[in-house]
DNA sequence: ACTTAATTGGGAAAAATTTCACAGATAGCA
DNA sequence: TGCTATCTGTGAAATTTTTCCCAATTAAGT
C-alpha cells in the first residue's frame, strides 16, 4: 500500500501549539515581516524555541538553517496542515446568550469559518436573525445536514440536552464538536470533541490562586 | 528554610480533571448516590480508574479499600482543593457580544463564582445594567480594586487592547486572568493565566477532521 | 576564500505523565 | 468465622513529551 501520509500520531497539544503559531505568524505577515527564527517565535507565544523546532519537524522542514523561517511560507504551511485552506463551514446548535455571542463573534469569520446555520428549540427564538443568519427550528437540522454536509458543530445547549442532541448531529454526519455544555459527551471514536468549559477554567484559577498564597 | 505546603508541584492537567470530577460528584449527590468507585468516576468523566485514584492521592486518602468513596465527602473535599469553599469573586473586562454573554452565564453564579463588577470602555455601553451589574467606565478600574480586592478577572476584550488593560490589571492586583483575546498575555510569574481561544479549538478540530478522512 | 555567528533538524537524554500491578483493606455472605 | 468480591493507594514500569545537544547549513563580514 503506498502510505502517503505519516503514520506518527501527533498529539492535540501539538495541534495547539501550531494554531499559535499560525496566529502569530499571521500577525507577523500583517506587519510586513518576512523572516523569522524559533527563537524569536518561541518569545512570542511564550513557548521554546526547540519546541517551535519540534513541532514543526513532525511536518517536513520548513526553514532554512542560518536563517530561519520565511513568514508568509511557513503560514501557509501550518494553514494547510490544519486544514485551513478552505473555509471551514459549522453550524451552531443552541441560540442562548452563549451561542448569540457565538454568532456576532468576528474572529470565527475573520479565521475562515462560516457558521452556516444556526438552530434552537425555543419557538420564541427561531426566525430571529442576526448576522445574515437566521435560527431555525432545531428539528430541521436532520434535513439540513440531509443537503448541507457540515460536518463541525459548535454546541452551546444546556448540559441536560447535549447529549441527546450529539447523537442527532452524529447520526446525520456531524464529525466534530465544540462543546461549550459542562457534560463529557459520548461520541464514537470518530468523532472528536473539544471542550470549553468556562467554569473549570475558573477553577484552575482558583486553585492556584490558593496556592500562590 | 521552613517550607511549610506540600512541595510537589501539581500540573495543570490534573486541576483540570478535579474540576471535572467536582462536577460529576455535584451531580451525583444531587441524584442522592451516596457512594462511588474510583472506576465509575472515571466512566463518568471518561478517563481510567486509575488516573482518578493517582490524581486524587496527590492530595490525601479520600477513600475506603474495598468501598469507594462517599460522594458528598469527595466532593467537599474537591471543592476545597480547588479553593471553592468560599465564593470567588470576579471582575469582567470588556462588555461586547463576549462579555455581556459572560455577564448572564448562568453557571459562573451556580458555581460559587461572583461578577462583582463589568468595565468597558465604550462610553456608550457605560451605565448599561444586566443581571443586577452596572457597567463602568475602564478608568475607574484602578479605583475600584483598590476597595474591592478581586484577584480574577475575566479579560473579554480585542486582542489590540489585551495587553494594556493586563498590565494595568497586574499592577492594581489581579493576580488570575481568564483571557478570551487570541494573544499571549505577558504576565509576571506570580500572575496566572488561562486562556479560552475558540479559534484555537476549532482549528484542533480542523485539524482532527482533515487527518481522518 | 576564509572565518565567525546564527540557525535548523533531529537523535538522544531527561522529565513528566500515565498505566500497570499488587499489597492491603473492607464488605457481604455462607 | 472464613472465604470471596471489590476497591483503594502507591511504588514501579511504560509511555509520552520536552529538552538537550550538536552536526550541518547559511549568510555576512573581512
Amino acid at each position: 500500500m503506498p502510505q502517503t501520509s505519516s503514520k506518527k500520531k501527533i498529539s492535540r497539544n501539538t495541534i495547539s501549539r501550531l494554531s499559535l503559531y499560525l496566529r502569530e505568524l499571521t500577525r507577523l505577515e500583517q506587519d510586513g515581516k518576512k523572516a523569522i527564527s524559533s527563537s524569536d517565535l518561541a518569545e512570542l507565544t511564550d513557548l521554546t524555541d526547540t519546541q517551535v523546532r519540534k513541532d514543526l519537524s513532525h511536518f517536513g522542514q520548513f526553514g532554512i538553517s542560518g536563517t530561519g523561517y520565511e513568514v508568509s511560507k511557513l503560514k501557509e504551511a501550518v494553514r494547510n496542515i490544519l486544514g485551513k485552506d478552505k473555509v471551514l463551514d459549522v453550524i451552531l446548535i443552541g441560540a442562548g446568550n452563549l451561542g448569540m455571542a457565538l454568532l456576532s463573534y468576528p474572529a470565527f469569520r475573520e479565521q475562515g469559518f462560516s457558521i452556516k446555520a444556526a438552530f434552537d428549540i425555543d419557538t420564541r427564538k427561531i426566525g430571529n436573525k442576526t448576522s445574515e443568519i437566521e435560527i431555525c427550528d432545531i428539528e430541521k437540522v436532520q434535513e439540513f445536514l440531509k443537503k448541507d454536509k457540515v460536518k463541525i458543530a459548535l454546541l452551546a445547549v444546556p448540559a441536560f440536552s447535549a447529549q441527546k442532541i450529539t447523537d442527532t448531529l452524529v447520526n446525520c454526519g456531524i464529525r466534530c464538536i465544540l462543546n461549550f455544555a459542562p457534560i463529557v459527551l459520548r461520541v464514537p471514536d470518530e468523532v472528536v470533541v473539544s471542550n470549553v468549559d468556562l467554569s473549570k477554567e475558573l477553577e484552575v484559577l482558583s486553585y492556584f490562586l490558593r496556592t500562590a498564597e
